[in-house]
DNA sequence: GCAATTCGTCAAGCCAGTTGACGATCTGGC
DNA sequence: GCCAGATCGTCAACTGGCTTGACGAATTGC
């Protein structure tokens, strides 16, 4: 180690950046043209279901005033739909539009092929350590489930 | 892989937050109570020596107003000093002040702390792992050098 | 049944980035 | 030398996305 270790705090920023970028550029290109970063993060935790508005702050780690621009942003351009949440006059519930689903799908094809790109660099085998590494050590701290992301796109 | 694959993404941004969250919740502690999580970069940047300013929107990718203003914090905070170029009147040369050394050793000290807990969890072989083929496919596709950070914080 | 809580939204403010424009200085062709 | 054009840094105005504060509607619990 003769020069100094690279903080690992920047490895990760520039690896979220490269995937984020990869993923943003490349989504226009496919017809997608609408897409802010943050709705990433919304399109996986409606992935399997329908959710509870009043559950999207926690799952994101942010406020549900946040939450509500977010959602409001998403249903304008048609990627999720809010309805009421059949168990409580008050409470929302939110779920993936049919285009909201293929973009999904979308955002998982373009994932897998920067994660290839990825393993023609590193092989298979050190990039899926390198998954379940990352994997073991977040979810470490919080109980064995991944902690909500914040406010990074 | 019976369930969804978590993309590679999705673990970055939680690495980073945990690492970046887990560092300025503890830099209050140590009685540094004015570092923004941007300042971070330009320590990084300025570490070992003093650099123009006109290099800076390259290394930390972000534009020169936004540099400009960032530097105008730190200057105002004093970890930084901002004097002319001594080779170019319109330039600016920029580096640590005493004060920005001492915070960027407390900034590495923590690190260095948080990052134990990892190799905690890991152990070090496969943290050190994770660090090289981190750094092994960031700098792939950058001629071997490490690419700028963009607006992470 | 009524006080206290919860859900979602509206509104205002803030922080950090952007683009546009400008004065000051440097550079290169003549 | 000199002057047109490029470059350096800053000021200003705008934007996006978050925050906090406050509120109406609906629910819960004593």
């Amino acid at each position: 180690m003769s020069e100094p270790e690279v903080p690992l705090a920047r490895l990760f920023a520039l690896g979220y950046r490269a995937l984020v970028d990869g993923l943003h550029d490349e989504l226009p290109r496919r017809g997608w043209t609408d897409v802010r970063p943050a709705f990433g993060f919304v399109l996986l935790a409606l992935r399997d279901t329908p959710v509870l508005l009043r559950d999207l702050p926690a799952t994101l780690g942010t406020s549900k005033q946040a939450v509500s621009k977010l959602v409001d942003a998403m249903v304008a351009v048609g990627y999720v739909e809010r309805d009421a949440d059949p168990g409580d006059a008050r409470g929302k519930r939110v779920q993936l539009s049919d285009r909201g689903r293929q973009l999904l799908t979308a955002v998982e094809e373009v994932y897998a092929d920067l994660e290839r790109t990825w393993a023609a660099v590193l092989g298979e085998e050190r990039l899926a350590g390198l998954r379940a590494d990352l994997t073991a050590v977040l979810s470490s701290t919080t109980g064995g489930r991944l902690p909500p992301v914040r406010a990074v796109g």
